[in-house]
DNA sequence: CTGACTGCAAACGTTTTGCACGGTA
DNA sequence: TACCGTGCAAAACGTTTGCAGTCAG
């Protein structure tokens, strides 16, 4: 039984070999854009159907195992859901880290300054990678 | 000489009657989807096209005079480029606010952590409004 | 065994393109 | 006047849907 199965299996969600094979692409790039993980996808399953990709991803997002991340003037990319934190792309390769930075005081910051009741935050950041400068 | 003259003369577009139209609406709304500027351009100019739409907002996103925010789950909103601030999203009623928090200390400990320059950080947050609650 | 999943093809909504006409500087 | 912008129609894209056959539980 892999961690993909598992986390189907948790999700209630039939842990077919299409689905298996989706959660471990996202695991191993830590983001992904259907895009490219259909182009993988193929050399497994030559004839998976982008139809089969596109629903499995929306259920998935549905039950709340994976997370579309859009990503400023570029394609949006899909991760697993874990703890909370943050994500910087580097504008010279397109490279997307996540960084694990407390985002409490903005929160509450802006609860303060708003009188919303925050449920979840977003962070996108972008600059320049330590290998491209 | 009205203000979305001046803005479109200082970025080097010429100040056709749709494109003055297009930034008012945005400067009046805050933000606006593609579809409400549609919707609403039409009343003034019955025989408007969407590709006129699209064309000028690519050219202003182009030249630096508004930008799009991607937002989870939501379509697109173009806003005039202005002061740093974060977007909040209403999940009850859909409304989009800017708010002007600080974002300096996120930066600095991101950068700190990732190695990265950081030139622009994009920050959305979900939650629901003092009037929806 | 049965309902859920897959692959295919067609449909759909959004965005882009090419072109002839019209308007701004 | 020269060039850029507009509107129209068609094309290109990304995503969704319906359906018949197949598979996981």
């Amino acid at each position: 039984m892999t961690e993909s199965t598992l986390l189907l299996k948790e999700h209630h969600l039939k842990a077919t070999p299409q689905r298996i094979k989706i959660i471990s692409m996202i695991e191993e790039h830590g983001h992904i854009t259907i895009e490219d993980l259909y182009k993988e996808m193929l050399e497994q399953f030559p004839s998976v159907s982008l139809a089969t990709i596109y629903k499995n991803i929306n259920q998935m997002a549905q039950s709340g195992l994976i997370r579309e991340i859009k990503i400023p003037k570029a394609k949006s990319v899909f991760e697993l859901i874990k703890e909370p934190h943050l994500h910087i792309v580097c504008d010279s390769c397109g490279k997307i880290e996540d960084i694990p930075v407390e985002t409490e005081n903005i929160i509450k910051e802006a609860e303060k300054l708003s009188g919303y009741k925050i449920n979840e935050s977003f962070v996108t950041l972008r600059g320049t990678c330590p290998e491209c400068r």
